[in-house]
DNA sequence: GAGTGGTCTAGACCACGAG
DNA sequence: TCGTGGTCTAGACCACTCA
């Protein structure tokens, strides 16, 4: 038997389907529309909950629960490459950086296996498109690699892999570590996404070939809007002979 | 001003994190607790949420709540690689097996590149560690290839992964998509977990050097368990000229 | 049957947004 | 000020587990 909450998203995820409520348009208050499913106020906006994290629907405190636009995803592709919706190519795009610089402490200092309370550079950036919060990024660059200057001036996703690319040594590798889960309080509000929905958190790492880390990252994306993709070329290797 | 469940959480994680909770201890009754912090059973069960969404308690249904204990954590490995946690190596592991021939439908033609109606081979595995289920797995080869037909005798990771490495022609990319998203019912109920925490989702596509699709699986993970990692070495290219 | 968590109710009160 | 969503209350009822 499907709970209550489910019926009543089901039936809304229709009624946004077939066009009766449309892209942009407000729905009706929770109010009435609890009472129009005969539900409590508490059990519909569970509904309109699985509907906001299937992306269908934004909730505005103080204005009301809108459909969203679809294909409004945020993508984030692994191995340090860009996508293309760069703020340096979109202008609707904007990043906002504060540069911090801060010792190494907890589990920084495992991330970037530097020697605790060593010089460190934060990026904090947050990215946003036409005022809707995008993403949430720590950045932390040691402070020994020449390199952490100039970054400040070119803030862009661009910048931050052109320099990647350019090191000396080389970079050697990248990892990635994608888990889900909630948000902090903090998170929650930069974001502006319900504290009950999931984000997607990504702790990135870059290595050089000396096995020095040159760069780490701590990328937090609204859950119900993000897709992270990863390519893989695998290592030729002989085949096997087992058995 | 944080919120009442927030501070909740944060006392009870102390209380976990100093010992006064020991690992795999039960909780008390989350009436006793709601009385003990003068507050409502929604309100408490909103608090022990985020510590179920953090991995540190387990609700049990008709038994209560306990104390994970740590390290329990599920480990996925992007670029098709098997983790050492496999159903060979690992006797606590058991992944159960359902095969299924349909044809291809929706969204799947799309994902496999192939023709409407043609044949498909289906794997359901349901992989488990002492009866807690870890993940969800729908894994789908094409039927036109040879090596769909021994698949289901070697049911663990470790034979996917054998056979992607034996192809002819060989294996060239792998493609994969993370999502952090609520589990459908279904889903929820498979994996024993609450509808209301997000699971991690992957796609991953398989592709030979002519471009064929070889497999393609939608796997599902609890994301409160779960991390999924991505080594990435980057395609060494000459040094970029600009400007 | 006793005790547990899962869902839902019918409302109260607060915070935010717009006129 | 008014309507909106966000949080919380105090309880009801059901499903599950275990003795």
């Amino acid at each position: 038997m499907p709970s209550r909450r489910q019926a009543i998203a089901d039936d809304i995820r229709n009624q946004i389907a077939t066009g009766q409520f449309k892209a942009g348009e407000r729905l009706p208050s929770e109010a009435s529309l609890a009472s129009r499913y005969q539900v409590s106020t508490p059990t519909l906006r569970n509904a309109l909950m699985l509907l906001q994290g299937e992306g269908l629907v934004e909730k505005i405190h103080g204005k009301g629960n809108f459909v969203q636009h679809t294909s409004r995803r945020i993508t984030y592709l692994g191995g340090g490459r860009t996508s293309r919706e760069d703020a340096a190519v979109d202008p609707a795009l904007h990043v906002s950086v504060r540069t911090v610089r801060l010792q190494a402490q907890g589990h920084l200092i495992a991330l970037l296996k530097v020697p605790a309370n060593s010089q460190l550079t934060q990026f904090l950036c947050i990215r946003s498109e036409g005022g809707t919060p995008h993403s949430l990024a720590r950045i932390y660059v040691p402070c020994h690699l020449p390199e952490a200057g100039p970054l400040c001036e070119s803030p862009s996703s661009a910048g931050f892999e052109a320099r990647l690319m350019d090191l000396h040594p080389p970079l050697a590798e990248i990892r990635e570590c994608v888990a889900a889960r909630l948000p902090t309080p903090e998170e929650a509000e930069i974001l502006r996404i319900s504290p009950n929905l999931a984000v997607l958190a990504i702790t990135r790492v870059a290595v050089d070939s000396t096995g020095r880390v040159v760069e780490a990252a701590q990328l937090v994306f609204p859950g119900h809007r993000t897709d992270a993709y990863f390519i893989t070329r695998p290592v030729t290797v002989k085949k096997r002979r087992e058995g």
